[in-house]
DNA sequence: TAGTCAAAAGTCAAAGATGGTCAGAGGGTG
DNA sequence: CACCCTCTGACCATCTTTGACTTTTGACTA
């Protein structure tokens, strides 16, 4: 594994896979000195690898007996996921090439769609397609990932 | 071997066949350091030698932990069919929801793509997606439509 | 009860680690 | 000589790591 933060991130996702609930509490500080790193480290990887649209939920409380809980979101209606996702899109005012990945990624791991059709609209909708400025950039990728999501609602029977 | 792009082109390809997956991922530097150059040369070989024509992928990701993923593909039969309607494309000041179309149903009946990719696709590029001026819709399309192409010259069989 | 303190976790910006781009210099070949 | 590859290095973009400083919380004390 090429970096620490990679490499909390599986640890991260084992614990959570083997887990009962769908929920893990950790202690920042511990998980730290487990990987020997500094605290914020931690911060770091919660907030790009365990993000609301590729499905974590995150809560944390400080002082003593702190603690940082991870939430797997379990959805069973595919429009409960639809509907999560169009809320990630409309708050995000930077809908930039990682974000898209994200979505699709989870179009993905939520079968709606196959890869191949989420590697055409990666394609379609990256920074190299889209040739503009970058508030446009935005601008088009909402539009079309919210048109990609009434598609995919119709697809699934909605 | 005359220069060494030949020389670090052969052995690229040498540690591709001897792979077992048709991919390697690789250390910009690391190589650069084996073949004694700067590193940008790494990029000239890449950009000159592994290029989609030529049946290569190649994904990259920067900062710590960074590397250059190589991957072999396998080039679609069809690329006659692919430049003919990139040609199209390129001749077509106004793409109009028609020309999508017809051009989606070609690549369609080629069997470059399904149904559901073509219908996705479309509703992608529709008018309503796509709610923009008249000639931002027909750049937008175009540039999309390209990367289409594009995507499809290695997609089944890769 | 209010105040104080220590123990968490959070934030943010700087530094570090890679890879990418581009334009110009260098060199070989028809 | 002209032209086309190659090679190089300065500068840029992106992702990761680190640490100083901040905020929140609960327990203890006056």
């Amino acid at each position: 594994m090429r970096n620490i933060s990679d490499v909390i991130e599986q640890y991260l996702k084992q614990v959570l896979k083997e887990s009962q609930a769908n929920a893990i509490e950790i202690k920042r500080q511990d998980i730290a000195q487990r990987f020997e790193c500094v605290p914020s480290q931690i911060n770091y990887v919660i907030n790009t690898r365990f993000t609301v649209e590729k499905g974590y939920l995150v809560e944390s409380k400080r002082g003593g007996g702190g603690y940082i809980r991870i939430r797997r979101v379990i959805l069973h209606e595919k429009q409960d996921v639809l509907s999560s996702l169009m809320d990630v899109i409309h708050n995000h005012p930077r809908l930039n090439e990682q974000l898209v990945e994200n979505v699709l990624v989870r179009l993905v791991e939520e079968q709606m769609m196959d890869e191949q059709e989420a590697q055409l609209i990666y394609h379609l909708l990256s920074d190299e397609a889209l040739n503009l400025q970058v508030d446009d950039r935005f601008f088009i990728r909402r539009q079309q990932l919210l048109a990609l999501m009434k598609v995919l609602r119709y697809r699934n029977g909605g």
